[in-house]
DNA sequence: CAGTATCCAGACCGATACTG
DNA sequence: CAGTATCGGTCTGGATACTG
C-alpha cells in the first residue's frame, strides 16, 4: 500500500499556505517587495524605486498577488495626487515570519555549502 | 537616507536560504517529491510512478537541483540493475521543518479566505 | 502617482526517444 | 532502472506607451 497513485497533476494534496508559498515565492519579486513593505516602503512608486530592474507592470502583478493572499492590504487615499500604501496583515506577518526562519538558517546553509 | 537604490536586479541582499527556496519552491514539483522521500519513496522509478504527470526528465532535473542544495543526498548502489536512493540530509530536515509551519498556518489561512 | 495594455524574448516544463 | 538529449508549446516577466 506504500505506492498508491497521487492525484493527477497537483501532487500530494499540499496544504493551501503550501501552495501559496509555491505561488509567491516562486514569483521573481515577491520577498523584496516584502522586504520592502515591512521597512515601511509601502507606496508603489517608492518601492519601484527601490528595486532597479522592477517595472511597473511586474510591481502591480506582485501586489495583487499579494493582496489576494491577504498578505498585504491596501489603503488608497482620496487625495490629487493619488496616494495608495501596502501594509502587511497580521496574517502576513506570520507569513514573513516563516520567512525569517529561512534566513535564519542561512549561516548553516553557508557552512553546508563550504564544506562541499 | 530611506530610499537608498537596492542592488541591480537582485534585490535587496536576500539570505542565500531565501532564494534557495524561491528556486525551489518556484520549481513544481519540488515539494511533492520532497514529502515522498519524507514518506520513505526515495528511489527516481518508485518517485516517478507515484506522481502522475511528472516525467523522467523533469524529475531529474528537480532531483538534481535538491541534491546541488543540499536538501537531498544521493546514494548510488553498484549493482545490476542500478539502484539509487535519495534520503533528506539533516539540513534538508530542517528547510521541510520550515515548510511545515506552513503548512501549521494553513488553517487560519483557510479561515482568512472565508471571512472575505 | 497609481494603474492598465501590448508586444516580445526567453525560461520552463512536458512528450518522446534514447544510452549505459 | 537511472539518466540524458531534443523539440516545441506555454507562461512569465521585461520594455514601452498610455489613461485617470
Amino acid at each position: 500500500m506504500s505506492e498508491q497513485k497521487i492525484s493527477s497533476s497537483r501532487s500530494i494534496q499540499l496544504p493551501l499556505v503550501t501552495s501559496m508559498a509555491e505561488d509567491i515565492l516562486g514569483c521573481k519579486w515577491s520577498l523584496a517587495v516584502l522586504q520592502l513593505v515591512r521597512q515601511g516602503i509601502c507606496r508603489p512608486g517608492a518601492i519601484e524605486r527601490s528595486l532597479e530592474g522592477l517595472t511597473t507592470k511586474v510591481l502591480n502583478e506582485r501586489l495583487r498577488k499579494l493582496t489576494n493572499y491577504k498578505i498585504l492590504q491596501r489603503q488608497a487615499y482620496p487625495e490629487i495626487p493619488p496616494r495608495v500604501e501596502y501594509r502587511l496583515t497580521s496574517f502576513g506577518e506570520k507569513f514573513i515570519g516563516i520567512l525569517d526562519q529561512m534566513a535564519a538558517l542561512d549561516r548553516e546553509f553557508k557552512d553546508k555549502m563550504l564544506d562541499d
